[in-house]
RNA sequence: GCACCCGUAGCUCAAUUGGAUAGAGCGUCUGACUACGGAUCAGAAGGUUGGGAGUUCGACUCUCUCCGGGUGCACCA
């Protein structure tokens, strides 16, 4: 008896090496030649192997005599899982055999299976998931979505890969506003508001102190005194400071919650205050930074535009901003975490910036002979309303996130009661939860994110297409048919004596199901969620397919367990997935 | 002005990063058995991938150029 995970979790680094070794035998130069293994629409079979044409080219050979040649040395285990034939100008077309379909199904039954197979992508690396990271004292609103939702779904996808992950919102929590804030705070503060709702009471003193500064120099000067009071450590206005960023954690936190997530850490900017100081020393002593126009800058001589526009690391006025402070959190997260690697879920308005901080640390790592850890910029579009503008609410302004959020739940819980108004009203509430919200973040992620993204409510959450309810929809109807026998999805009794999937449809959809392993690794590998998510709309559609073209609960034994055991696979994909994306399932709707 | 991103079916989006006949959903049209949940399924129509040139066995993808849209560019983050 075989151990379980002697069936690869990617078949395709299986025929991978396979091919090398075939290649090897065949008397190809192995320097030359890379097979070239990637998925294939299914018409062409599960797999598909390329690199025979590029080869062929170099070496000036007949490519399909080449596949031919290759094809014949390909080792026996090859043969006994896949139909393999080559077609067009020189492709090799793996199509796997309905006794190894089943083998992967019975090797792959439970989720720690799962995650053990794909932990293999990124075994032990710490990454560092910087996310989120909205400012205090304001509400979340729509702008703050996407970094949420996608750098959620990333952390999943990339610890479900085997990553060590650290998630880290970096609050934006010391700033220029904090004077004009403190200001207020000390003349204008309602108490009876600051109890009812902190953040609405600290916007609207900002927004006070804000027009009192530009009204009056002379209060400017105080706001800007308060400002040094607080970075110079003043009891009074740190413990109002303090208040403020307690409070604005607790409202981002509600946020989080209803959108799965949580923090390992929050280190914000207040957290590096104490250590910009040797990045100016350092930049400075290994002549990277310079002085020009009384800032501290950095200039990148071989980038086009860069060489003239200066990356400021310190004001002017000797103030730090966010350059600095970005400066000194990679240096903290590559010493005190040991980080791997870093991605910044951040909107592309930041590109610049991020290509300026890349290339200066890059530059000050290597003049310290430091080892930089690898740095992403995950950088994704805007949110536009129906205009094609960036989203706003009818007055011109940022839809809160809270708001956002409940309305999606509303618009769920009407479309759940007029289906099932026989479910409980607490029920239909919980469903609505998990469909509004998850409708948001599925809408979020099943984009490419580098483009702007159109927020639609009726598409979101009309059901029908690439949509979050009409995932949740297969979910429950698989574990309508589970519940209508009394079995939970993977159980073995309802699986024993399963042979190998027969009819077209059984058969597409355990090739599909085979696929999951390649869609975590693209969506791992390319740090974009929204392959993971086509994957499990193909997957989701394949089963409906399936679903009306065979019947799961029949007589005959061995059919009904052959067809429990799809049942039963494809609700751990799609739950696996769901799961990785941030959302959450149900079991009925 | 300089730089970057984008332009794919009427609309909203894909295309595994250079692979095979460019795919889905919505909308439109035609069908589905008294069946495990019809929030479903099967099918049809719809394209010079913004225009042009180039690179090669092969281009939505790379290069150049033009057109159209967006964003960023000295001290807010």
């Amino acid at each position: 008896m075989s151990s379980r995970n002697s069936t690869p979790f990617h078949l395709l680094t299986g025929l991978d090496s396979a091919l090398k070794t075939a290649a090897g035998a065949a008397g190809l130069d192995l320097a030359l030649f890379n097979p070239e293994v990637r998925a294939a629409e299914a018409r062409h079979g599960d797999f598909q192997a390329n690199g025979v044409l590029a080869y062929a080219k170099q070496a000036k050979a007949n490519p399909r005599d080449l596949a031919t040649k290759l094809v014949a040395q390909l080792p026996d285990f090859v043969r006994e899982t896949c139909e393999v034939t080559i077609a067009g100008p020189g492709f090799i077309n793996f199509t796997l055999k309905p006794a190894a379909l089943l083998g992967w199904m019975q090797a792959y039954s439970t989720p720690a299976l799962l995650a053990a197979g794909a932990a293999a992508a990124r075994p032990g690396e710490v990454w560092i998931v910087d996310y989120s990271s909205p400012n205090t004292a304001k509400q979340m609103h729509v702008g703050h979505l996407r970094s949420a939702v996608i750098g959620e779904a990333l952390a999943r996808i990339m610890a479900f890969s085997g990553a060590k992950i650290i998630r880290d919102n970096h609050i934006g929590d010391w700033g220029t506003q904090f004077g004009k804030l403190i200001w207020a705070y000390k003349r204008q503060l309602d108490a009876a508001a600051l109890a009812r709702d902190p953040i609405e009471e600290f916007e609207r003193l900002y927004k006070a102190g804000n027009a009192a500064a530009e009204a009056d120099p002379a209060i400017l000067k105080e706001a800007q005194q308060e400002l040094v009071k607080l970075q110079s450590g003043d009891a009074e206005d740190l413990a109002i400071w303090r208040q403020i960023i307690d409070a604005s954690l607790t409202a981002f936190q509600q946020i989080y919650d209803r959108l799965g997530i949580h923090f390992d850490e929050t280190l914000g900017e207040s957290f590096y205050n104490d250590k910009v100081p040797l990045v100016y020393r350092e930049l400075a002593d290994t002549g990277l930074a310079a002085e020009s126009q009384g800032a501290l800058v950095v200039f990148h001589e071989s980038h086009p535009r860069f060489k003239t526009q200066p990356f400021i690391i310190r004001k002017s006025d000797g103030a730090a901003n966010y350059a600095s402070s970005d400066l000194a959190t990679i240096l903290y997260r590559a010493d005190h975490f040991r980080a791997r690697g870093i991605i910044y879920v951040v909107d592309s308005r930041q590109r610049d910036h991020f290509e300026q901080l890349f290339l200066t640390a890059a530059e000050w790592f290597r003049r310290t002979r430091r080892t930089l850890p690898a740095l992403h910029h995950v950088d994704f579009g805007t949110v536009l309303g129906e205009n094609n503008k960036p989203l706003k609410t009818r007055d011109g302004e940022n839809i809160k996130l809270k708001d956002l959020l409940g309305e999606a739940e509303e618009r769920a819980y009407a479309l759940v009661s007029a289906k099932s108004p026989d479910f409980p009203e607490a029920e239909r509430r919980s469903i609505a939860a998990i469909v509004g919200v998850g409708s948001v973040q599925y809408a979020d992620l099943a984009q490419n994110r580098s483009s702007d993204y159109l927020f639609a409510w009726d598409k979101m959450i009309s059901l029908e297409g690439n949509t979050a309810a009409y995932l949740l929809y297969a979910v429950s109807r698989i574990h309508s048919i589970f519940r209508k026998e009394g079995l939970q999805p993977g159980d073995p009794e309802a699986e024993a004596g399963a042979g190998a999937p027969e009819t077209p449809a059984e058969i597409a959809l355990a090739r599909k199901i085979l696929k999951f392993a390649d869609a975590v690794r693209l969506a791992n590998d390319s740090l974009r969620p929204h392959f993971l998510c086509l994957y499990l709309y193909e997957l989701a559609g394949e089963f409906s397919a399936f679903y009306s073209a065979d019947k799961v609960l029949v007589d005959d034994h061995a059919i009904r367990a052959r067809r429990l055991l799809l049942c039963a696979r494809t609700v751990l994909m799609l739950e696996t997935g769901l799961h990785l994306l941030g959302l959450r399932t149900l079991t009925r709707m």
